[in-house]
RNA sequence: GCGUCUCUAGCUUAAUGGUAAAGCUCUUCUCUGUGGCAGAAGCGAUACGGGUUCGAUUCCCGUGAGACGCCCCA
């Protein structure tokens, strides 16, 4: 006996072990129900916001070609160099889980031919990304994010203050006050390679304090080193050039009325001459939202810019575009960080208990007749005792409770039960839709 | 990719170089014709591997997982 028991337990632990390989991968996450609530509240904002600014969605595929990043966001950059999940198929072509929306966006608007619906074309998603990087705080290697960007039409800066006054309003609708709008612009093909000397010669001059990745930078992409947080290449910062001063007269305007817009709108904004962002098909305006955190608050929560050039560099035209997202997770820390609760789902159920065999049976004929005409039924029915069935739904929370039983199944009647009250009386069943309705209201 | 810290039931926490205690949760019963309360019972853990030791959950090493920070980004 005892060692047929020590055995079970070897068998159990050897289960257990195996159950213990198939945790989620790193950085992957379940979103349990509990925390729907906040999901649902993030995307009904979303869509509200998209309704309101007139943007309608596109959902490009969680895979496309490898190269689309490697063309737009950049070889270099850490997120398709260090961080993008490649993947080669059967039939030989190498794609990649995308690291993020933008280029698969901007592939969908010329594959579909988009321009012929209309310029701008306003277009929103909400999807999950991917990026093999080291998991912390509000940070995943799949996370979602949700974005806006608006395609071809005019460069007009009034489309860059649009972008940013949707994600202002995506804060304010999930109650996230307390942030920081940090801008900045980049210059366009003109005046960035002029800065771009400048600021190489600027660094080489003092290449020797340089940390090491800054190094590496200085020739790929000098605009890094303004990003760097070493105290050597902070120090040198300070008197580097500032991009802002030899931006050319049409990005200076350009930037001048973005700004105006903003000014117009009452949205508080940030110069930050250092901020760059690491993808290299940004031009002019980029931005970036930081919630200011106390501790254990994500700092960005949205950024984005103008990509003027993007669609080129695949193949297509000259056309102008902007577009920023936000990241869900970090949204929902930042909420959970301050305590703001989204809205709790209006729990207007009812519960269905039987009592006795019989009744268990006709009782999943009257659940599903409820269901058919739209109302929410609970039930327990796999639970024999009524007592034990009234338990679930006072759990539950629910306030109206039906129990079916021999007696009632005879009279063709059913017990309409006030779990608030207590009260409770007996209805012909051919009322019960009525009266539920009546009750729900 | 680099660094720091952590690891006892589903959750929160105890304890000990002698094989682990509790609260909450969950299941059942008291109570298959009436829930909340109460009482009772039950399920359930020292992440894994190795070392030191008569004996390790405790000490040491490794691995794993997680959290957080850096880089970068949402």
């Amino acid at each position: 006996m005892e060692i047929l028991q020590n055995m079970d337990k070897e068998k159990d632990k050897k289960e257990k072990e195996i159950v213990r390989t198939f945790q989620a991968p790193k950085g992957m996450h379940d979103i349990l129900p509990v925390d729907q609530p906040y999901w649902d509240r993030i995307e009904s904002a979303t869509k509200d916001l998209a309704r309101a600014y007139g943007f309608g969605r596109l959902e490009p595929p969680v895979l496309e070609f490898a190269d689309l990043y490697n063309k737009t966001s950049g070889e270099e950059s850490d997120v398709v160099a260090k961080e993008m999940y490649v993947l080669k198929t059967k039939g030989g072509d190498t794609l990649a889980l995308r690291p993020e929306y933008t280029p698969g966006m901007a592939r969908a608007y010329m594959e579909n031919a988009l321009s012929r619906l209309g310029q701008p074309q306003k277009l929103f998603y909400m999807g999950p990304v991917f990026r093999h990087d080291r998991p912390q705080l509000g940070r995943y290697r799949q996370f979602t994010q949700i974005g806006f960007e608006t395609l071809s039409g005019p460069n007009d800066p009034i489309y860059d203050a649009e972008i940013i006054a949707i994600f202002s309003d995506l804060l304010k609708a999930l109650k996230i006050e307390n942030w920081t709008l940090k801008i900045n612009s980049i210059g366009c093909r003109v005046c960035r390679p002029i800065y771009k000397k400048q600021l190489t010669n600027y660094y080489k001059a003092h290449e020797k304090d340089l940390c090491e990745d800054c190094k590496k930078h200085l020739a790929t992409n000098p605009l890094r080193l303004l990003d760097c947080k070493e105290e050597s290449c902070v120090k040198l910062k300070a008197k580097a050039p500032n991009f802002l001063d030899k931006l050319c007269s049409m990005c200076t305007q350009h930037f001048k009325s973005v700004l105006e817009y903003l000014e117009e709108v009452s949205i508080v904004y940030e110069l930050d001459n250092h901020l760059v962002r690491g993808l290299d098909y940004y031009s002019r305006t980029v931005f970036e939202m930081m919630a200011n955190g106390k501790e254990g608050e994500v700092g960005s929560v949205a950024g984005g810019g103008r990509y003027d050039y993007l669609m080129e560099t695949i193949g297509g035209h000259l056309t102008p575009a902007i577009g920023a997202a936000a990241g869900a997770e970090r949204l929902i820390a930042v909420m959970k960080a301050r305590e703001i609760a989204p809205p709790a789902r209006a729990a207007k159920r009812v519960f269905l208990a039987h009592a006795g065999d019989l009744a268990k049976k006709k009782a999943f004929g009257v659940l599903k007749m409820l269901r058919e005409h739209g109302i929410a039924v609970s039930e327990s029915l796999a639970k024999e005792s009524l007592g034990n069935q009234l338990k679930v739904a006072d759990k539950e929370g629910i306030s109206i409770a039906l129990i079916l039983g021999q007696k009632e199944i005879y009279e063709k009647s059913i017990i309409i039960r006030d779990l608030k009250t207590g009260l409770q009386e007996a209805i012909p069943q051919e009322k019960l839709v009525d009266e539920i309705k009546k009750r729900l209201k």
